[in-house]
DNA sequence: CTGAAAGCGCTAACAC
DNA sequence: GTGTTAGCGCTTTCAG
């Protein structure tokens, strides 16, 4: 016998078909009675809609696309893992779209892409999340997405978030404790907005402080972990050099390591060193890198779970910005006494 | 107006649908002067036949799934990129199916997924790749799949393999030159069978080395970082203790690095070591680690062009092995002097 | 609130 | 070789 399809629930349910499809479909429009009836038959023969037939005829294809571009492949597989759990908890399927297109030609084929596979929606990581002409081209073609830590100059209902700024600013008091008062910030890429949030958090840390002053340094960075080498190639050539160095993500973080363990740098003890993220590489870079936890896998459910009941015409409501955590390895410790710093 | 259909085809080269249709799928049931025809009209109107549509006429899916279980994000990244890139061409659609499951579970959940997606074809890796009861089942029920890196107990006819034999050679080969004479290998997860092969590999190099003659202790590793770890804490306690840790997988080999850090061993004065695949984690631990490059990405593009082949009823030649690369980085150099190891 | 009829775009089955 | 007919499983449309 082939798969159980919508007659024969209901046939079973003596009801017609096209009941049973608003009760699969979840529309208002059903009596109690009915929709109960007809639930039972379908939990008792375990029936799945097809998703092709559907999609042929409502013109939806069931499918969630994740469009991401991005150096750090462990941010990204922890995203998927998330954002597939979401979609097989709804009967959505997961379409991974990965591009290095930028400006016209991604919205170009990210909008052609969505148009012909009829998607149902998408999600984004930066920097995609804060491409203006992207969103305002997904808004005007009416293509429902969903962003996972997007900067804030464009609010949107279904973002998700983290606390990214009082996380710069708690990993930033974590170096000033420890005596540090000349720190380094390797900024995130430009159009990574988020991240200039975590530089206000630095800011607001360093600001906060006055006695005894601390030297604030800003470096840029493409999030990259080259980027970070290249930085601390900068950075740790200066006279005086900083006695610790942050960088806006865990890439960037471990070229400033590589860097430093390149020059014979003992790691904290003549400069600290701390990432964001926390991403598996984190913890595998010797000597363990002291950055900010977040929860990338649930920010992806998240993300996703957010989208599906927009699809659904369920009503979204903003999400809370998720909590961040401090995570202190073994790459930061006390600043150097002033005459170490400077051999 | 909405998407050119296959009736618009017919119309503009004055055939049926179905004679359109013939051609879309090569089928070779076709006059040269009317498949030209159509062809020409095709490319005019930008013709792409509905996936929903052909699917829910032909029972297939139009996708191709990538089954994975790994801890390595960055070997499976890469995969996807390249699986991504031949299914865009040939107009499947990728969707990643990761589980963590394991034995009947596994091949279950695997089996209701092709099903219930009616899944045109199947890609994996290890340790699946070698799963007896899993590929038996496939084969039972027909479904199509094709190997990424599987041991050579099983051969089929759509496997992807690279030279690990000759390469675990090559890499030992390496470490003899360099003069050492006390090897530790850390083998990959039994369950990973072409691993065993660069074992054999090591082997073969280690024999053929007889003046002087190098001892070979070969550990068990589960392919993790943190196996890598646990084996090096072991390895390195002992007396005397290896002068080269070859490990079967960049991962391992990293747990090794960073517990050799972690005892202020000088690398590579005291320890040299080597991975294999050359996963972008390589260049990113410090000092660079010396290691096997795989082509990853035309690995997985591979596998699922001969898979499409496959499923289009084209001829599948098996593939020979593509070839590795030594990549020699700072984590390998001479042996330290015997009085050295031994202080 | 519920159902009947029609048809989404394509291809299997069959006819010519 | 090529065309015709029917129908995949579902949901839209419209009638009650």
């Amino acid at each position: 016998m082939g798969r159980v399809k919508i007659a024969d629930i209901a046939r079973r349910a003596g009801v017609s078909p096209k009941t049973v499809s608003r009760v699969v479909n979840r529309e208002s429009s059903v009596s109690d009675a009915l929709r109960e009836r007809v639930e039972r038959v379908i939990a008792q023969l375990n029936y799945e809609p097809d998703r092709q037939a559907r999609s042929l005829r409502s013109g939806r294809s069931f499918h969630l696309s994740f469009a991401y571009a991005s150096p750090s492949s462990y941010f990204v597989i922890n995203l998927i893992e998330g954002i597939r759990s979401a979609c097989r908890r709804n009967g959505y399927l997961l379409v991974p779209f990965e591009t290095e297109e930028k400006g016209s030609r991604l919205v170009l084929s990210l909008l052609e892409f969505a148009e012909r596979e009829r998607l149902d929606g998408l999600l984004m990581m930066p920097p995609m999340t804060d491409n203006e002409q992207l969103l305002a081209a997904l808004d005007e073609e009416n293509i429902l997405y969903s962003r996972i830590a997007p900067g804030d100059q464009r609010p949107h209902e279904l973002d998700v978030v983290t606390t990214d700024r009082a996380a710069g600013r708690e990993m930033t008091d974590h170096l000033l404790q420890l005596g540090h008062r000349h720190i380094a910030y390797i900024a995130g890429h430009p159009d990574h907005l988020a991240m200039a949030q975590r530089l206000e958090g630095v800011r607001d840390s360093v600001h906060g402080q006055t006695n005894p002053r601390c030297k604030l340094e800003i470096w840029p960075g493409r999030n990259t972990f080259e980027s970070g080498l290249e930085a601390a190639q900068e950075l740790l050539s200066r006279q005086p050099r900083p006695t610790a160095i942050f960088a806006a993500n865990d890439d960037m973080a471990c070229g400033v390591l590589f860097e430093a363990l390149e020059r014979g740098l003992r790691i904290p003890g003549e400069l600290s060193v701390a990432g964001f993220d926390d991403i598996v590489l984190a913890s595998h870079v010797w000597p363990g890198l002291t950055t900010i936890h977040q929860p990338i896998r649930e920010m992806g459910e998240t993300a996703a779970q957010l989208l599906i009941d927009r699809i659904s015409g369920r009503q979204v409501d903003a999400l809370a910005p998720l909590p961040t955590r401090l995570v202190v390895r073994r790459s930061t410790g006390e600043a150097p006494r002033v005459d170490a710093a400077r051999p």
